[in-house]
Order: structure tokens, then C-alpha cells, then sequence
DNA sequence: GTAGTCTGTGAACAGTCGTACACTGACTGA
DNA sequence: TCAGTCAGTGTACGACTGTTCACAGACTAC
């Protein structure tokens, strides 16, 4: 049937692929230096070494590519969570750790985080809706996630994607910034990383304090106290599970 | 010298002020639906109804223009803000009105905060770089506000800007979320409020167990504990005053 | 009153843009 | 081998872009 030719160029589909990922790399070089809805597709196009109309060969549209863009950007972040995951030395410098394999993935990954960051509220709709979607899913996996530890394992869903979602929006501004810092200076990255650990830090110290049943209704109960029933001791060592001191 | 003729058009300069203004808000009324860099110069002056070449009558560029924008939709920001030091139920239910305030003004000023977010990351450098330089600004003042909290006082200038710096996150945080939110479904907006919250209470709740000698070095101290040496009652009591129930 | 200032006009320019269309020529499958 | 597929080419189109220049005419200052 298909009798592949495997000397000098490659089978067609194959050479169809190079240039389609050519284009999607052209596309987010470019972007590193401009927002997607200034890019234009003969830009895109020059860069990929093509012809304008040929693009259409590949993609309908810009908003295809960009959605494909989104997606293999996420793919990355995905990539990234599982690292985390994996790494076996959780419940132990896990604020620490994650930290950084952050910023080992958005150094590598540059382009795809910076890709990400300026669509996220970005001009074109469809690629919001599309990273907002994936923010959500992202969340929601931490939350699974943080449900295996112990303490919070007995807490409801609702409370773990809120705490989750706290959490990604630190690691989303860690990100954030970390892109925005003066390329070559390590002292700044060093402060916006320091930074990130402290604050997650920050957070997960609150935890031990949360309940559930008191906080669904912040602005009642106007008498009663409804402090945590806690102890002090399990507060205590509830918190110190998150932190990096082993 | 100045025959201010109160008649028909008023004098030259307000007519030329007010041309400036109309500039001003189409082109804010422009960016809701598209971000800065794809704005052109043509559709703002069409919008404000005049022709293109008069642009240069008050910018130089449409970077001006931007800036100007960002300096505009930040005086609304330091209203708001103004707005919450002036309310005289500080320290009680000081999140719950916090947010309602943040919210009011998102609602109000809808364009300006719509506009900040979209450029936050956008692809102008000269606008990211300012709105940037604002942000911190704000949670510069936010930590001078906080130091004037019982308990609050005596930390460090660092730790209030961390601290600062993560309520300032959760706030823009909850803006854009609000903005993104579908327009007319009230229930999706008060889950967002909700959650907005219910999150500074999380933040607030590891207030107390905050101790900034012990946080400069995350990854130090292998062996000792290093755990808060505040005691449960003293910070149960520092945590219920930045909460929610008088 | 008059000369001068200055906001807004209108035509024109060189570019860039997305896209339609007819085409080439190498690879494909029988 | 040979007809067919199809990635990439080249030309052309109307629309839109930023910016120039000379000009009009209402307001200003003396």
C-alpha cells in the first residue's frame, strides 16, 4: 500500500507535518515579541518560509493555530504537573520543590508560558475561553491531588478547589512574573522566587485554621464567634506537614 | 488677555480638551471588544468622529494615547481604594467590604478594569512595563495600610509587602474573574465573590502563624523544626481580627 | 480690526493585510 | 507505468493601515 520512501524527503505526510509544526514554531517565535491579534499570517507565514496561501493548507484560520497553540502549550503544563507528581519526595519540601520545577519548566518552556499569559485576557475570545477552560481543569486536578494528604483528606470538594485554585493563581503570578523579569539577572528571579515560596508558605499555614462549615457565609452569623475547634497542637502539626522543614 | 467667550463653543482650549477625551474613550470603548496592539489609529479617530490626520493634533502616537489610558483607568484604582481606607468598619467584616467595594468599582469602571487586565500582559512593552510599575505601586501602599493593623505592626516591611503582595494577587485575581464572567448570571459572579472571600480569609487565617525570622530561608534547616513559637490562643485571637465576625 | 495661531479637513502616498484563483510538479497508489 | 492527489507557488484583488502635506476657517491676542 504505502510504499514509503525512506530516502531523501520523507514520506508526504511527514513533510506536510514539518511544515505545519513549522508554522505553529514560527508563529510562537513570534509571538514571544507581540500579542496573537497583531499577528498576521503572512508574518506567520514568512517566518515559516512558505507561501501566504499555502498556509491554508494546514490551518482554516489564525484561530485554529491558535487554539492548536494553546493545546501543545498545556500539553507542557501537563507535562510539568506530572513531574510534580512524581517527584518522591512529597509531603517534604513540597513547596520547595514544586517552586521549582516551575521555574525549570518556564525557562525551558518559555515561549509556550509567555504564549499563555498574554492570551489569557488577551484580544481574541476563543483562545480565552480555551485557556480559562484549561486553568479550570488544571485546578481541579490539584485539587484531587491535595485531597491524598492527610488532613485535608477529610475535607469536602468545594474547600480543596478553593484552596487549590489559591494555589494555582500563585504558581499563574509566580509564572507571571518570572517572564517579566530582567532576562539576566538572577538576583531579581531569585526575589520572585523566594517570594513565591513564602507566600504559598503564607497560605498554607491558613490551613490548619480552615473549616469548612464556618465559611460558607462570610458575612453572617454577626454574634457568635464560630472560631475553630481545632487544637492547637493539630493545628500546629497539620501545618507543619505543608512546609518545607522535613 | 483671555476674551473666555461663555457663548456657543466655549473657549478653543476646553474644545480641544474635549476632542481629546472622545479620543480618549472610544478608544476605551474600543478596547473592550479587542486589545491595544491590534487598535488602530483610524478606528479610534473614526470612533471619536474625526479624521484620522487630527490624531496628531493630541497624541504623538497611539502609545501615548495608551499611557494616558493606563494613567486614567489607575486614578480609578486609587478612588477605589481610597474609597475602602475611608470606610469606617475597618477591621470588621473588613474582607466582606473589601470585596463588595472591588466589585462595585469592577462594575462601574468596567472598560478601565477590562482594559488594565487585557494589557497586563498584552503586547505592548511600553504599556505592560507601566501598568506593571502601577501594580507595584499599589501594593506598596497596601502594605503601609496594613501596618497599621494591631499584630500587623510589628512585622517587617518585607513581610508586609508578601503579605500585601497576596492580596493584591487575589484581588486581580477576582477583577478579571468578574470581568470574564458570563454578564447576566448573577450566580456566577456571587460564587466568584464568594470564593474571593473565602480566599483572603485562607490568607489572613495564616497570618498569625507568620514569623518572618523563620521564613527567609526556605529550604534551610534540614534538621530543626523551626516551628511558629506563637501560641494557639494568641493566634487564634490576631486571626479573628482580620476576619469577618465582629 | 486685523494678523496670527491652531484644530480639523481632504487628497494622496507606500505598505500590509486576508483571500481567491489558476498553476506546477513531486509524491502516491493501483 | 500512469492518472490522480495535493503541498506549495505566483498573481491579483480590494480593503485597511500610518503618515505627509497643503489648506480651510474659527478662535485668540494685540
Amino acid at each position: 500500500m504505502n510504499s514509503r520512501t525512506p530516502g531523501s524527503g520523507a514520506t508526504r505526510q511527514e513533510r506536510k507535518q514539518r511544515t505545519r509544526q513549522a508554522l505553529l514554531d514560527a508563529a510562537l517565535l513570534l509571538l514571544e515579541q507581540q500579542s496573537f491579534s497583531s499577528l498576521s499570517l503572512r508574518q506567520v507565514t514568512r517566518a515559516a518560509g512558505i507561501v501566504p496561501t499555502a498556509f491554508y493548507r494546514h490551518f482554516e484560520d489564525m484561530d485554529e493555530l491558535g487554539l492548536v497553540l494553546i493545546d501543545e502549550s498545556f500539553r507542557t503544563l501537563r507535562a510539568m504537573i506530572r513531574a510534580a507528581r512524581a517527584d518522591p519526595r512529597t509531603y517534604e519540601h513540597i513547596i520547595h520543590n514544586s517552586v521549582q520545577i516551575l521555574v525549570g519548566y518556564v525557562h525551558e518552556h518559555d515561549s509556550h508560558f509567555r504564549f499563555i499569559a498574554r492570551e489569557r485576557f488577551g484580544g481574541v475570545a476563543v483562545l480565552r475561553h480555551a485557556i480559562r477552560g484549561e486553568i479550570r481543569l488544571f485546578a481541579s486536578d490539584l485539587a484531587t491531588d491535595l485531597a491524598r494528604f492527610p488532613y485535608l483528606d477529610r475535607w469536602g470538594t468545594e474547600d480543596l478547589q478553593l484552596l487549590a485554585g489559591l494555589i494555582v493563581n500563585a504558581m499563574v503570578s509566580t509564572a507571571e512574573a518570572i517572564l517579566d523579569a530582567p532576562p539576566q539577572d538572577p538576583s531579581a528571579e531569585a526575589e520572585i522566587v523566594t517570594t513565591a515560596r513564602r507566600q504559598l508558605r503564607m497560605i498554607t499555614l491558613g490551613v490548619p485554621q480552615w473549616h469548612s462549615s464556618e465559611g460558607h457565609d462570610s458575612r453572617s452569623s454577626p454574634a457568635a464567634p464560630s472560631r475553630p475547634t481545632v487544637t492547637a497542637s493539630s493545628a500546629d502539626t497539620a501545618a507543619s506537614r505543608l512546609h518545607d522543614s522535613p
